[in-house]
DNA sequence: TCATTTACTTACATTTTTTATAGTACCTTA
DNA sequence: TAAGGTACTATAAAAAATGTAAGTAAATGA
């Protein structure tokens, strides 16, 4: 897990900006580089580990676990494990989760329409 | 300006997620630590330099300059600089800047709530 | 007994982002 | 002549994020 410098300036930064906005603070907490498209693929439903990796043919098993446990301390996953051999372990977005998907979805026509305009000039 | 080191395997991920999906494209534009605050000071209206400064008191001026560059090298803002002594220079939100509003909005409203639940339990 | 499967974990290396500190140019005013 | 204000730039360092490579446990089937 990615220890945080409680003591660094830009610790202390993070904490004055999520305290005074809460886009600051959501940004902090969808923020990493995988966050979002993991959350994109959990709006259609569980995934498994291991489906979520072949979904993000890039990501190393490492990130996709620091990323998913950091979107489980957050409540934004719901992480569920199987006792079986070998593992299974489930992953499912919170009702909290779910509520980004309109966010996220508009940030997708944002991205898109950016894309374009760029893409063009 | 930071310069991205266009072999590493961290920019191809990048880019090959941005080419996919509009909404890690989207993050990658306004992802910075200030990028967000800054837009939403400038919602109501053109901003100096030294404005922006001083509403975000813990930012140095570096980090100022990179994130106020940035979001004009993708049309975020737009920056006019008045030939005077001392110098001036506006920044105002572009048309697809201005667009963000409603998202950034909603990300505060998400984040507060986000809050909320977690103080709560 | 041994390889297989799954979801990790660990140690380490590299890259990217953020912070710190000290300058600079320019004209105006004192 | 000197100081002051504004919006920066240069350089270095610290911190954070991401990537690489290898290893682990535990039951099962061969």
């Amino acid at each position: 897990m990615s220890k945080i410098k409680e003591t660094s300036t830009n610790f202390a930064n993070k904490q004055a900006l999520a305290d005074e906005c809460p886009e600051a603070y959501a940004a902090n907490i969808i923020g990493g580089q995988w966050a979002l498209v993991i959350c994109s693929w959990l709006f259609n439903g569980k995934l498994r580990f291991g489906e979520l990796r072949k979904l993000l043919p890039n990501i190393t098993e490492r990130m996709l676990t620091l990323q998913l446990r950091k979107l489980e301390e957050y409540k934004i996953v719901k992480r569920t494990v199987y006792a079986e051999v070998p593992p299974r372990v489930e992953y499912e977005l919170t009702a909290i989760g779910y509520e980004l998907k309109p966010i996220i979805k508009q940030l997708e026509e944002w991205g898109a329409k950016h894309r374009e305009l760029s893409g063009e000039s």
